[in-house]
DNA sequence: CAATAAACGAGACGGTACGTCCCGTCTTCAG
DNA sequence: CTGAAGACGGGACGTACCGTCTCGTTTATTG
């Protein structure tokens, strides 16, 4: 959630935040967004799937995109991309597999596509787009690289900001163009440009 | 045009289209995607600013998204990425300082996340994308990297595809998603993970 | 036809009006007219019914009800209504009749409506109408009387013009607003109103 | 109204009509038909005189049609034919003298033939144009009759029905099809015809 | 017997209105 | 006194036709 929302119980005046609400809203807007895409999702609908008064969504959430940032926030665990192998080739194979997975099986391409696009003309969304979605994904991806800094397999020069956003970028990008390249060659093939010839 | 329209005075039976109405369309969409966004953009505005009825619009697009394929199309003329320094290093530099001025100068980003967004649940745009967009600008990145490979500066096992590709994801990416990252590092910093320390 | 059309052949200078395409356009808005109803029926139905262009239906009627009186006018035969069966009571029985048959078996009731629903708000068709459909079905009405009126039926006290108008009346009453009253009585009851209780 | 709308504060679940929309439209609607007739009044206009969305419309009426069969209801109060002069032809001449100032004073001509003329191709709104307009109307025209009856004044033989269908009628027809006979002349004859020579 | 000029079919054009969907806000009432 | 239900003013959708306007094509005198 954007604001660290507070909810029944937790504090002390009058009625808080309905959690099985929220959390029907979110589930409906899952499915909804699943069956008919970022555009295709009303909030109506939406509304209606949880069982709520549309009121109930707008008082939560200033708009369908930041309804949708909550719901990609929610659809990847933070600790599922946490991983030590032990060497960085291992650790990055590992992100990779389970990213690529990820987006197979939730409607998080959909999401993701939108966001970018409505952030485009909402430089409120696009900063929080950055802040939650983009910095924590950088921070997990930059652990592996700090790591294998210590165990000396990259040096001082490597610049480990710029291979996480271009990891990202591609991952995106075979994410939302769909390209027929074969995964397992793409898999090498990243890793082999980003790190080095064989590993 | 996804189609080669016939204009006014050209062969075949009934009326022609309207070539000038055809212009002012284009001409009135880049305007109004520039203004208000891709979401932003209506047809009914279009079509006003345009000086036409939304029918002529609706005769020879499907919809908002195929008109904007369509300008987006135009937006870059197709020699604009053609260059021939003379060197991998060079050419590369070339479009990736023409393709950064032309996105800061063109409606071309909104125009960009947007038709990958609705591109997400709509198999068909997402089909012409690929080839009206996609594959024309991934052959203009594959010429200068053959051309490479004849002067020998890269050898035959050169995923030659799969570096235009990240190419093309790492422009987009840093398009999309306005890192901050500064200009000259990120220009300098692409080219060396893609092609090695100096070259 | 409102103005007396020039056929091929029947004079001077250029080329001349179809007759074919004339009687097709005539033809086809009947049909259109019966199977949707007066506003259902469009000027491009009926001309691609037809096998013409719009423009040859504009070129010779000013829009769709000047179309419709012409229409209406060749539904109804001239001759159909006049009878003279020796007596003002059997003469109005046969009229009332083949009326009534009349409006069972062709469009008429649709036209009809929908002409004078139009002629509230166009005083060019109101016209139109008056001279052609009212004025017309007026003589043929007033005629009986004239001939019972010579025989001595009726004196000179008789109001010949207003018994034709409520004549009139009564059956398109009837006909518009489908009064479920029984044929039989409905005739005997409206005549022996209009010309008292046996005749 | 069609059905008992609900209004603010009145009985039942969920939300409830706007009285102040619902009064605002059907007055727009007057003018609007006014000013354009039948036919030259939209949806779209109304409501935007109204001040209200085109859905506000469409969500209480079917369609034009019948948000102009409430209007009509409106226009007549139904106390506007209630007389009792004491005599049949004072009662009749009463309420002609008042039917036909109403149609004067009103867009009542417009809203009847428009609602005749749709009524042909739509059963559903004839027979809601039976119930609320004809029927009632006959309901008015048959007390003085009944009175009469009472009264001696016409004997049980006399067809009261078709009487009141006839009358009907001629004022219809005079008021839709504008025939010039003047009004002096056409009350007499209209009722000397309906009732008899002298009275 | 061309030349020519109108009428023709086809249908694109600038428009208006349709009836629907959904937006985000506001109001009502049941729990 | 929250929250579901849903009406509201509004904006855009994509469609249907309007009546006008080119387009070639046909057709039937006229020079």
């Amino acid at each position: 959630m954007i604001e660290p929302a507070l909810y029944d119980g937790e504090a002390s005046e009058g009625t808080r935040r309905s959690r099985a609400s929220h959390k029907a809203i979110l589930q409906a807007a899952a499915e909804v967004v699943r069956e008919r895409g970022y555009f295709g999702a009303s909030i109506e609908e939406i509304a209606a799937r949880a069982g709520t008064g549309k009121q109930t969504i707008y008082r939560w959430w200033r708009a369908k995109p930041y309804l949708c940032l909550e719901l990609y926030g929610l659809l990847v665990p933070a600790t599922a991309l946490e991983v030590d192998s032990g060497s960085l080739r291992g650790d990055y194979e590992a992100i990779l597999r389970r990213l690529l997975k990820f987006y197979r099986t939730t409607p998080a391409a959909a999401l993701l596509s939108g966001l970018i696009a409505e952030s485009q003309s909402d430089p409120a969304l696009a900063e929080a787009f950055q802040r939650r979605i983009v910095g924590q994904r950088r921070h997990l991806l930059i652990d592996p690289l700090a790591r294998a800094r210590e165990r000396g397999e990259i040096d001082e020069a490597f610049d480990q900001a710029l291979a996480a956003d271009l990891f990202t970028a591609a991952v995106w990008h075979r994410l939302l163009l769909g390209s027929a390249r074969a995964e397992k060659r793409f898999v090498a093939g990243l890793l082999e440009t980003l790190f080095g010839e064989r590993s």
